[in-house]
DNA sequence: TATCTCAAAAGTGTCAACACTTTGGCAAAA
DNA sequence: TTTTGCCAAAGTGTTGACACTTTTGAGATA
């Protein structure tokens, strides 16, 4: 993880992500200000405002002297998230349709058939491209710095998708194909179909319904 | 403004957008720290906090030492905000078309149609109250707790969108209606709609293309 | 006069101590 | 035994002092 902390909140905030990706803080699970402080030798301002950080992209959910929590990332909380994100995307792909240059959509096109046989963390890096392509500050920060954050933290926890791999390359090729033509309705509809066709998955893997079913412990 | 705090910060981020709203920050100006500590008798502390959760609701931007500063305005930043909106605003109303009850809906319906001899504080609530009713907890705090603080700040400095009140009144209208036949897709797009005419008339009063022109001092 | 240097001033980042709220458990009362 | 009330412990909220960075402007130099 690049670590290219000016202050000690940035670094702060990268450590105590990492935590909670590494599962040593459980879903639902509390912060404590004054041992984390401790941990990575830090008095608790620093701490403190990391968690606030945190809590602004919905990661940890925090009443007034009540401890911080983990977000706990039940079904419901995964629903919404995708919800959310169906509707950014889909924007975001339309206005990169709109707003990038041929070459820059060219190189994304061919970095992308090089990259079919490698790992999936190119999957979400489609996404990242497209959202520093749609030319919109505040739609690439709301995808880049918050729902990305809370889908690491999911399949961290949960691991892959199954199955969905090679779904997922096809479908990413067409929203590709798409932009290079133009068609902005046509990606944005493939990337909102795209997005749902996950959601769907989900809910069928996780156990149907909004029940209180937890991801993991 | 309800000041229901439970802690300093809430006051004091309230105050500070009071002051925003009031004009006595200009667009683009610094705040100090501790200016602002003096001057609403707290320490810096607090005055870090509130100005950290307005930096997270994309009104103030801020680096590393130097001083945070209030939002821009310029035509491109409310283009930016606006297509944001419209995606959100357009998942929103899909949502709450599916998941409100009747009894809220009819609600919603009948208080639409006294209030629409009253003042344009209404427009914004319909909004709202859509928002309140999708059902989905973070799209409701996206567009109350971040969009429509940058709306307020927008509206407080340049006067409300002249002319288009009674032509969002009646897109309004259409929306509620087809939220009361349930068809989702036709509310989505009608909000769409909606929110991309107040873009273009926004476009057209303000100066055309991407230029740099401030909205107001 | 114009430009560069650098020291003082202004302002933000960090810390450690103190104040207030919540929590958990013990003891008294029923 | 169960319930209620209270007290100590744990944890968050707030503060003022100190450390570090950026900005400002006065003086030296050309």
């Amino acid at each position: 993880m690049a670590k290219n902390q000016q202050t000690l909140v940035d670094g702060v905030f990268d450590k105590i992500f990492d935590l909670v990706l590494g599962g040593e803080i459980p879903l639902g699970g509390a912060l404590n200000e004054a041992a984390l402080a401790e941990r990575f030798d830090v008095s608790r301002g620093p701490v403190r405002e990391a968690i606030k950080r945190l809590q602004g992209r919905g990661i940890v959910t925090k009443q007034p002297y009540l401890k911080a929590r983990l977000v706990e990332l039940k079904v419901p909380d995964l629903i919404e998230i995708f919800q959310l994100r169906e509707a950014v995307e889909g924007m975001s792909v339309r206005l990169a349709t709109q707003n990038m240059a041929d070459d820059a959509l060219d190189e994304l096109l061919s970095e992308f058939a090089d990259a079919q046989n490698r790992s999936d963390a190119v999957v979400l890096d489609v996404h990242v491209r497209i959202a520093e392509g749609c030319g919109n500050d505040r739609i690439r920060r709301q995808l880049c710095d918050e729902l990305y954050y809370l889908l690491r933290l999911y399949r961290a926890r949960s691991g892959a998708m199954p199955g969905r791999r090679k779904d997922a390359f096809s479908e990413h090729w067409q929203i590709l194909r798409a932009m290079k033509a133009r068609d902005a309705d046509l990606a944005e509809s493939l990337m909102r179909a795209h997005i749902n066709r996950a959601t769907q998955g989900l809910i069928e893997l996780l156990g149907a319904t909004g029940d209180e079913t937890k991801v993991m412990g």
